[in-house]
DNA sequence: CGTCAAACGATTTTCGAAAATGACGGAAGG
DNA sequence: CCTTCCGTCATTTTCGAAAATCGTTTGACG
């Protein structure tokens, strides 16, 4: 056990950890490249703990690798977007219907613990959840894991744990952006035909949850890039 | 360039591709335990670059790591072997589909050069071509490229990917078993389906291909349970 | 005799420094 | 003036040893 809190595995967990939450939230940017001097320090270990979480990164997606040149934070684009929403929308819509169809009374049980303790936090707080509220967020993921768990397959989870780290990235752009939707009222579709057990439905619906997501910030980019700066690379 | 023909990137580069190798081939058995001192021997290096290479093995599942107690060869079973052919066929399916619609005079030339290859192999080689002859495993791997590359998805090119590389595993314990079937008349059928840009048929007729492969897998491997060794985990 | 705790051994994990590599800039030659 | 070649420099990559960790065994105590 060590004295500053954070330690649950080995450094290098921990420095994957951290660079990882940092290309999420943004405070490495989108290109930048990423020297393992700098990371060192973030990190507050030596560089082989460093290495290892970037060779994890790199696999997931969230950083490229160049040879003997050094390590980038993945860059976003639109094109990406929409590539990890088709796939998502694929892979995870698969998951979804296998899920609602073989989930047994211990999932349902865990769905609507989970889909209650988001609701009921959207209910309490009524600002909008796009206010990055680290414990709607929570909730957020919470619900989405839950209702694919069920599915049976370990390789779907990873896959759409991965794709959901990549989407993350895009939807912590969107903070700050009006909504026009409801993001409630699209949850408990989903949430209801999963326990009404209509599989195509809840496919159909998270689908649909994961358009509307990316089409909006879609929006939102196109007009910011007719705006002002160019933090963009299409 | 160094002076042992084997030397493209860096030192990790060759340890992922000595000890990939060594997994798919099935020197190093399923479940066996990895220890860095022999790892470090097969590999002819330190261990840092050992450590990269098993980082990178396990994302993409052929090991696995269990906290500080070092890596493991990830296990064969048939609820994996039927897992890894579930979700091939899912994502697959949608990227040849895609690949079919996309694909443009140039991704047409390719695939019927590799198909070329690949048809002349087994006229000029009368013996089956499970008989592991490196030459068509390459010509047969560059097939199954060509028929998804124009797709136009990397994420999708990548989980077919790491799908191929768990699915050969399998591929390689089925050598040397008798074949009921054409395989030679499964892969002109997709090809020509392809080439005709029936994608539905394409997808239809790949993911039936996959079920095959599965289904001979499975049928030899209870027969070889019921026989003698269990070098199997159910 | 059984249980618990401390210590050992084997192995992983981490470190800091050395070696290797690619990028950049300046000087020589055309 | 442009091109090419060769040092120099910043970084990555690799190494071998030290530190940490886990599983097991040993020994004491109830």
């Amino acid at each position: 056990m060590t004295a500053s809190g954070e330690r649950s595995g080995t450094l290098a967990d921990v420095a994957y950890g951290r660079i990882s939450q940092a290309i999420t939230v943004g405070s490495l940017k989108p290109g930048q490249r990423l020297r393992f001097e700098d990371l060192r320090e973030l990190c507050e270990t030596s560089i082989s703990p460093v290495r290892e979480a970037l060779t994890r990164l790199t696999a997931e997606g969230l950083t490229t690798l160049e040879g003997h040149r050094g390590y980038r934070v993945s860059p976003l684009s639109l094109t990406d977007l929409w590539d990890t929403v088709r796939t998502r929308q694929l892979i995870e819509g698969r998951a979804i219907r296998l899920s609602v169809e073989l989930g047994d009374e211990a999932w349902e049980a865990d769905l609507v613990s989970a889909f209650h303790l988001m609701s009921r936090w959207q209910r309490i707080h009524p600002q909008q959840p796009s206010a990055e509220n680290h414990d709607w967020h929570r909730h957020h993921v919470r619900f989405h894991q839950v209702l694919i768990a069920a599915c049976g397959s370990p390789l779907l989870l990873g896959f759409c744990e991965t794709l959901a780290q990549r989407a993350e990235r895009y939807r912590r752009l969107s903070l700050g952006a009006p909504y026009e939707r409801d993001i409630g009222q699209e949850h408990a579709a989903i949430y209801e035909a999963a326990i009404e057990r209509d599989a195509p439905a809840a496919e159909r619906l998270l689908c649909f949850h994961y358009e509307q997501t990316a089409r909006a910030l879609e929006t939102l980019v196109v007009a910011a890039e007719a705006g002002s700066s160019g933090e963009w690379s299409l």
